[in-house]
RNA sequence: UGGGGUGUAGCCAAGUGGUAAGGCAACGGGUUUUGGUCCCGUCAUGCGGAGGUUCGAAUCCUCCCACCCCAGCCA
C-alpha cells in the first residue's frame, strides 16, 4: 500500500470522531469491517467503503475485518465469495487472518436470542407475513401489538427450538424483539430478528433451519469481533436506535457504534445491484466484467489501475450528503496514475499510408525510443523505420485549419523519435477527393527527430512502420448512459435503459501498432502515444492483439478547434 | 410537527465564533520530440432563504424552503 496513504489524509467527520474517541481513551485502537453479502459483484460504490474501512484502519495502526454477510442462503453463493476476495485483494488490502462470516456467528446469535426470549425481550410471533404488515402501523399511524406478544417465555423457548429443528414450515413463525409497536421509528415496532429457511447455506449446509436477519446480527456481528466503528450507508440511520438496542440489552463482548455516510453516485452510470444485474442479465453489456460497467472487476479490465481507484475513493472524500461525482474525477485518477506507470507504445487506430520518395526502397532502420519520459528507469526500445509507413487520418489535412500543426502540404512535421518529413504530394479518390495516400520526403540528418540546424516544427506525429507493424483489434469505449442521472432521469421516463448510449463501444479491426505489444501480457496497461491510456485485454495473444482503451489523454486541440469552428 | 437525514462554486469537499482549504472541471500563460506531462495564474464580498444573538456568524438561536431515506420474514 502506498501512493495515497503517504499523502495527509483529508478531514472527515469520521476521523474526527476517531479522532475524539482516541484522544478520550474510549478506545486505544480502530477496528473496522468491509461487510459485503455475497450475491452479487463489487461495484466502485464498494470500492469506496474498502478504501474507507480500510483505509482508517492502517492510518490508525488497527485492523479491518472481511466479513461475509450471509444470514440469507436464499440469495448468497461461493462464487460470490471468492469473486469478492479477490477483488478487495486486487485493490491493494490485506486482512491477513481476519476473515470472518457471519455464519461463524449462528450459535452465538442464537444464544442470544434465546437470552432475549429468557428476559421477556422476544417471542415467537405466529402471525402471516400480511398480518405483520398490517400490524405493524403505517408512517403516520401507530401499530397494534401482536396477539402472540403475551406468549409465556416457556412457550416461547419451546417454538423457538422448535423452528430452530426445523419442525415448522417456512412463513408459520419468525421471532420478534419485543420493543414498542407504537414507535414512530418503524423499525422498532417489535422487528423479526429470526425467520425460518429451509434453505441449504452455502458455509453451514443444512444445519439449520433459521436464520438471523440482518438487524440483529449484523451490531452482535461487530461486538463479537471487538469493532470499535462500524460505518454503514445513510439508509441505515433508521436502523441505529435498534443496532444500539441489541448491544444494550445483551451481554456483548464490547460496544460498537455505527455511523452512516452517503454512499457515492457516479455520473453517466448506474450503481445498484438490481440495476447492474439487469443490464448483464439482458444482454446490454457483454458479462459483470465488461469495461463500460463500473463493477471492479469491469475498471480492471478497462485499465483502471487499483492506485488510481485508491486515489479517486480517497479524493472524493466521504460526508452524509448525497452526492453524484463527476466521470472527469475517476479519468483523472486514471490518467494521473497511468501517465507514471505505462510505457508507451505506437499504434495508428485510423490509418493513412505515407509512402517516404527518398527512402530507399530496401532500406529498413532501428531507431531508439523511450518507454517513458516519465520515469528514464523504464528504459529504451527500437523501432523500425521504412519508406512506407502509416500515421492517423486526423493528422493530415488538405486544407489545414488555423493553428493546426499537424501534416498537409508542403508541411513540415516530426515522426516521434524517427524524422522530419515534408509533405510532397497525395492521392485522392475521384469524385470523393478522400485523401487515399500522402507522399513525403524526408531529411536525413534530423535522423532521431532533431535537426542540426536548430530548424523547428510544431507538430510531432506517432507512425507505424508498413512493414514490420502488428494489427491488432481496438475496443474504445465511452459512458454507458447519455445522461448524468440515469436512475433519476428513469422517473421522466419509463425505464433508466432508455438512456443507455448506444455508442458505448466501437471496435476497430487492423489497427498497424508497433511490433513491441506482443511482447506484452494480457492485462499490461500502456498508453498508445497522443490516443491514450489502453489494456490489453484478458482475451489477447501476441496473435491476436485486442486493446482496451481505458480514457484518452487529455486533447486542447480537439477543444481548440471546436472553439476555432464557433468562432 | 410520523420518524430519521442533508443543503458551502458546474462537480466533490474542508471548515465546529476570528473574517471561505484543497481537488476535478473551466479559462489564461510558460516549458515540451506526445496539442500529453509539468509549472504559473484566474475562478464564492459568499456558505438553501429570512430574521436574531455577538465587536465579529458558514459556524450559535428562531422561523421558513428544498431534497433524500423508512411501512422485507433483503442487506
Amino acid at each position: 500500500m502506498t501512493d495515497n496513504h503517504k499523502d495527509k489524509a483529508v478531514s472527515n467527520f469520521i476521523r474526527t470522531i476517531i479522532d475524539q474517541d482516541l484522544t478520550q481513551g474510549k478506545h486505544s485502537t480502530v477496528i473496522t469491517r468491509f461487510p459485503p453479502e455475497p450475491n452479487g459483484y463489487l461495484h466502485i460504490g464498494h470500492a469506496k467503503s474498502i478504501c474507507l474501512n480500510f483505509g482508517l484502519a492502517l492510518d490508525y495502526g488497527g485492523h479491518c475485518n472481511l466479513r461475509f454477510d450471509d444470514t440469507n442462503p436464499i440469495k448468497e453463493e461461493a462464487e460470490y465469495v471468492a469473486s469478492i476476495q479477490e477483488d478487495v485483494q486486487w485493490l491493494g488490502f490485506d486482512w491477513g487472518e481476519r476473515l470472518y462470516y457471519a455464519s461463524d456467528y449462528f450459535q452465538e446469535l442464537h444464544d442470544f436470542a434465546v437470552c432475549l426470549i429468557d428476559a421477556g425481550k422476544a417471542y415467537v410471533c405466529s402471525l402471516s407475513q400480511e398480518e405483520i404488515r398490517e400490524f405493524r402501523g403505517t408512517l403516520k399511524e401507530p401499530g397494534r401489538e401482536s396477539p402472540y406478544r403475551r406468549r409465556s417465555i416457556q412457550e416461547n423457548r419451546d417454538l423457538f427450538a422448535g423452528m430452530r429443528r426445523g419442525e415448522f414450515p417456512e412463513g408459520s413463525h419468525v421471532l420478534r424483539a419485543k420493543i414498542d409497536m407504537t414507535h414512530p421509528n418503524l423499525n422498532m415496532r417489535d422487528p423479526v430478528i429470526y425467520r425460518i429457511l429451509h434453505a441449504e447455506h452455502h458455509r453451514t449446509g443444512n444445519a439449520w433451519h433459521v436464520y438471523p436477519t440482518y438487524d440483529f446480527a449484523h451490531g452482535l456481528s461487530d461486538a463479537l469481533e471487538g469493532v470499535t466503528h462500524s460505518l454503514c450507508s445513510l439508509e441505515f440511520e433508521d436502523h441505529r436506535p435498534l443496532y444500539d438496542w441489541f448491544l444494550d440489552e445483551l451481554p456483548v463482548p464490547s460496544r460498537p457504534r455505527q455511523y452512516e455516510f452517503a454512499r457515492m453516485n457516479l455520473g453517466y452510470t448506474v450503481l445498484s445491484k438490481r440495476k447492474l444485474i439487469q443490464l448483464v442479465q439482458e444482454g446490454y453489456v457483454q458479462g459483470w466484467d465488461d469495461p463500460r460497467l463500473p463493477t471492479i472487476c469491469g475498471l480492471r479490465r478497462r485499465g483502471f489501475s487499483p492506485a488510481s481507484i485508491r486515489n479517486f475513493c480517497e479524493r472524493i472524500g466521504v460526508g452524509k450528503s448525497f452526492s453524484l461525482v463527476d466521470m472527469s474525477m475517476l479519468e483523472h485518477a486514471a490518467r494521473e496514475d497511468l501517465n507514471r506507470h505505462s510505457p508507451r507504445v505506437m499504434g495508428v487506430l485510423d490509418p493513412l499510408r505515407v509512402v517516404i520518395v527518398n527512402y530507399p526502397k530496401a532500406d529498413e532502420e532501428s531507431l531508439e525510443a523511450v518507454n517513458n519520459p516519465e520515469d528514464p528507469e523504464m528504459g529504451v526500445r527500437e523501432v523500425l523505420f521504412s519508406r512506407e509507413i502509416y500515421i492517423e487520418k486526423e493528422d493530415f489535412r488538405t486544407d489545414p485549419p488555423r493553428k493546426y500543426f499537424r501534416l498537409a502540404p508542403g508541411r513540415e512535421v516530426r515522426l516521434r523519435y524517427a524524422y522530419y518529413i515534408t509533405c510532397v504530394g497525395m492521392v485522392t479518390e475521384q469524385g470523393t477527393g478522400k485523401v487515399l495516400e500522402v507522399y513525403c520526403r524526408y531529411d536525413p540528418k534530423t535522423r532521431g527527430g532533431s535537426s542540426p540546424d536548430g530548424r523547428k516544427v510544431k507538430g510531432t506525429l506517432h507512425w507505424v512502420s508498413a512493414d514490420h507493424c502488428r494489427r491488432a483489434e481496438v475496443r474504445l469505449y465511452d459512458r454507458l448512459f447519455v445522461t448524468a442521472d440515469p436512475t433519476a432521469d428513469a422517473k421522466k421516463r419509463s425505464d433508466f435503459k432508455e438512456y443507455l448510449n448506444e455508442n458505448s463501444l466501437e471496435v476497430l479491426r487492423d489497427c498497424p501498432v508497433e511490433a513491441e505489444l506482443a511482447a506484452f501480457e494480457a492485462g499490461s496497461r500502456i498508453q498508445l502515444e497522443r490516443k491514450g491510456y489502453f489494456c490489453l485485454d484478458y482475451d489477447s495473444s501476441p496473435d491476436k492483439l485486442i486493446l482496451n482503451r481505458t480514457v484518452t489523454l487529455r486533447d486542447s486541440w480537439a477543444k481548440l478547434e471546436k472553439k476555432l469552428a464557433h468562432s
